[in-house]
DNA sequence: TTGAAAGCGCTAACAT
DNA sequence: ATGTTAGCGCTTTCAA
């Protein structure tokens, strides 16, 4: 034992195990446990010993075992597109939160040739003790399955299905939020570019509706039919240009804004002078010094906290008050809002 | 055994194993080893009797354990930055290679509160048999250690580290390409809005200039100090409507040539009517209809694919002939670039 | 503070 | 085609 073998290219044969350290530190391989999980049960001394020795050959703790061997894994798996910005957001956010509680967190991308069924699968695969699905992956059906199985938890939107914990912002104050801004600076032809099938769409489609009424300005809502791509807000902005502008437009989402606001700019409209434009989301993008998009902010690392919180919570048998966590949005008023002329 | 006790949730208090499902098919655990695999060795009733009991029994199988007891792991490592859309790009094309040849993948995310060594060493614990690094994320002196430990390819950019593989695209190229497009439709005074400190910067700044100089454009060389964002291409617009348009612009990357288009349209200037812009990457955001944005292509499917292919070639001991892969970028002309006045 | 021993759930030789 | 038997590298009682 505590034999190295090398391989002819002068890489190691084989990773060094607890067993090689305890070997070469002259202790047993349990102590070696404890110092390499820094927890309390050895002296100074052998602590420094054993990680000298294993810091000499190159030791590095194997997760699959330690996986397997520990009463409980600490994993929280999280399913995301990679290449949608608010998932990405929200995943580091998760790393964020979960570190300092003791979790580690394994990710899973569904991509166009991984279902978001297989992702999760994989999650299961590695005893995640719960999992965090960001967007609208699955099925209601399969959303109940797992919900059985472990404590899930939906981020960023709401879901039917009861078995499941749901950590998001509330869309219908949002959009108060948004035309309550408009209508204070003047504005009352506000027109809402919506998100088409997209995932939350109907429930903004409706706060909109809502927000204007209570402004008693039901004659003029108007909700153009987008989506929540770039070019689903170009598509808005055309109309818009060819018909004539409104006071103001809220997007679906910053990514619709963009497109919007391109258009805008190609066809020599000033933002906000000619026309007041209000995102939705506080992603990176809407940051952009040059861009300035006041948006909805739905405050993606207190949301990926939280989630991670819920998800701790439920792992840990703590009492949970309400299934559903919805914070509060916020607007960020940047520089493609202002006073009608 | 085969006992699954409940918890008061209702909740299955550990996972159903191989001895669970071979106790109810009444076989072995090797057989249902060998079913679970797919892998020949049991009989068609056999293999539909266990299925059916693993189904019943909700059983999944044990990743960690599965990599514990295998002779390899098959597991391919890989870092990114979420957030970055040629990262994100390049993971999803590693998925889709990966999976084909038998490999499963392993994402590790760096951010804010992730260090490089941090998320490699993750990769590590899993027993990875080989790790693709994208991005510039290690110091040389780390990737020196970790090439020694297995193999890695670096994706995306070169390094002196002669201990790694690399895979990217030739930059020089890609320049070439891009002067030559703009010069073969009447430009002359073209400019570089460069990376600044962003990877691969330098390489593609003194592309730019011998390709200028293939032309005998040496005296129109102008290089404008720029950086990796959005707004870094929104500052070089300034500059240079601030002192009079050339005939054209190659940026760093797409993301800056999306700022400097920006600013473009702001100030009324009409592209490509008055100027051309060429990006760089052809990522999502090039193809924007209404952006539809000229840039060179690195082929990030293609590229994913070749690091793939590198990394099992090396792990299965296969003879490599160059230490590094450099694909040919190749043209993508749309609407941002035209003939001059 | 330290060590011995029993697994964790699986794969992989080797028998049968 | 199927079963038996060792581990894989670690954590975790339980003793000492």
């Amino acid at each position: 034992m505590a034999k190295v073998p090398r391989a002819s290219t002068g890489r190691l044969d084989r990773h060094p195990t607890l067993e090689d350290v305890a070997a070469g530190a002259g202790v047993s391989r349990a102590l070696v446990s404890i110092v390499m999980r820094a927890v309390p049960g050895a002296s100074e001394a052998t602590r420094h010993r054993v990680l000298a020795v294993a810091e000499e050959l190159g030791y590095h703790p194997d997760a699959r075992a330690r996986l397997l061997a520990g009463r409980r894994t600490r994993l929280l798996g999280v399913t995301l597109a990679l290449n949608n910005p608010f998932h990405a957001d929200v995943a580091e956010g998760v790393y964020a939160a979960a570190e300092p509680l003791g979790y580690q967190v394994v990710l899973s991308a569904v991509t166009h040739a991984r279902t978001p069924a297989q992702a999760i699968e994989t999650l299961l695969s590695y005893r995640c003790e719960a999992v965090l699905l960001v967007g609208p992956l699955v099925t209601r059906k399969a959303l109940g399955a797992l919900g059985e199985r472990l404590p899930v938890v939906v981020v960023g939107q709401p879901t039917p299905y009861p078995g499941v914990d749901v950590v998001r912002a509330a869309d219908a104050v949002g959009m108060r939020l948004a035309v309550d801004h408009l209508v204070e600076l003047g504005h009352r032809r506000i027109v809402h570019a919506d998100g088409g099938r997209a995932p939350g769409s109907a429930v903004r489609r409706k706060s909109y509706r809502a927000a204007m009424a209570v402004h008693g300005l039901i004659d003029d809502i108007r909700v153009l039919a987008g989506g929540e791509r770039e070019e689903d807000g170009a598509a808005s902005a055309r109309t818009l240009v060819g018909e004539g502008l409104p006071d103001a437009v809220i997007t679906y989402n910053d990514r619709s804004a963009v497109g919007l606001l391109d258009v805008f700019a190609r066809s020599g409209i000033a933002v906000p002078g000619a026309v007041s434009v209000v995102g939705y989301d506080d992603s990176q993008v809407a940051r952009l010094p040059y861009l300035r998009l006041t948006t909805v902010s739905q405050d993606i690392p207190t949301l990926a906290e939280l989630a991670v919180g819920r998800a701790v919570a439920r792992v840990e048998n703590e009492p949970v008050a309400e299934r559903e966590l919805v914070l509060a949005p916020h607007l960020v008023i940047r520089g493609t809002t202002a006073a009608g002329a």
